[in-house]
DNA sequence: TTGATAACTGAACACTTGTTCAAATCCAAC
DNA sequence: GTTGGATTTGAACAAGTGTTCAGTTATCAA
């Protein structure tokens, strides 16, 4: 045989990812050059197709990664007791989740409209399921009658946009912990919800 | 004399920046080609800079003008006495004023960073004015004692993202009226502020 | 050391990019 | 009609785009 597959492919393959993810939330998908993500590896731009079909393809394995991951830490979060605590769970999770990586969380918002049209469908399902779990503890809460929010579906979205809002202004090293600001949000959350 | 000056540079001015901001909201700016805009307006590419010194003047003149529309609409809004009707005022405001304007306010949040360094600095300097006086309307609600709210700046910063994110997912025609969404946000707004 | 294959180079392809500018066209005023 | 400036064309420029691929180099099993 020869030598084992993939000796060099398994660090240049993440090097690639890592230096586009980079990159795109620099400077966004369209501005970023092939040539770019490559001279960022140390290598040259032909390289750069053993590890991925193409440039639309590497904008979507990174949405999908960052898409798979989230679902799949929200799902293995503790999440509590009853509604209000399932709640309180989500907004801190949210917060701490998309606080870690902001490059992913930010092509991820903002570079939907680069994807072809079926890797767009992919993504906004992906996306639907993760605010479908907001949703769910919302309308479990009104059952519990300890959530007075007049409309679910709004009040997910005004959630989901109060919290991700967060990685536009959290800077590492400045006046407030992450936890502190985790605290400060669930506050509002609670009052949002008339909890 | 000649022909009086701009009597067609009047139509086709207003009629590039109409191209531009709409392509640029879809496609995003660095996507956008000088050509694609020129066809849109029907003209070839290099009558493009008759009205504009370079691409990144295009963008840059576009928020800019959105940024002074949005300062100068919440002056000449009514506000109503007190902090809690001033906070109303501005939730409400926030909401009508960007659902009437959703490609500028998308390029506003979007394309900052296509901005040089300089023009960068202009239109943050006008987005924190902005933010501003949301800000000052939660410190007087505060002096006053109806908000209960822990972090000014935090607070500032978690509504206006909330009340943004309207733009993401209201449709004209859907199933509530911006009337009655901003009825809804509103209510959000008091029980996030603890008033 | 050899031989096989994984990993990469570097040049080429056809095409698009923002921007400039001499020349053509347009049209109100005389 | 003619005039003269406003307006637009159309071609050109140099540089950059994503992608392909024959050829070179690196690496490891035998």
């Amino acid at each position: 045989m020869a030598r084992k597959t993939g000796s060099h492919s398994e660090i240049t393959g993440p090097k690639v990812r890592r230096a586009a993810l980079a990159l795109f939330a620099q400077h966004g998908f369209a501005a970023v050059s092939m040539r770019q993500i490559a001279a960022e590896v140390g290598v040259q731009a032909g390289a750069l197709y053993l590890y991925t079909k193409d440039k639309q393809s590497l904008l979507y394995d990174l949405m999908q990664a960052h898409m798979d991951d989230l679902l799949a830490a929200w799902k293995a979060e503790p999440k509590g007791d009853g509604a209000l605590a399932q709640l309180e769970a989500f907004a801190r999770f949210h917060i701490r989740f998309h606080l870690e990586r902001p490059d992913a969380v930010f092509i991820a918002y903002m570079e939907l409209r680069n994807l072809s049209d079926e890797n767009f469908a992919a993504i906004e399902a992906l996306r639907r399921t993760y605010e479908g779990e907001l949703e769910a503890i919302l309308h479990a809460g009104h059952g519990e009658g300890v959530i007075t929010a007049p409309d679910i579906r709004l009040t997910t979205m005004a959630l989901i946009a109060m919290l991700t809002g967060v990685n536009t202004w959290y800077r590492e090293g400045g006046r407030l912990s992450r936890e502190a600001v985790a605290d400060i949000y669930w506050d509002m959350v609670r009052g949002a919800v008339g909890a």
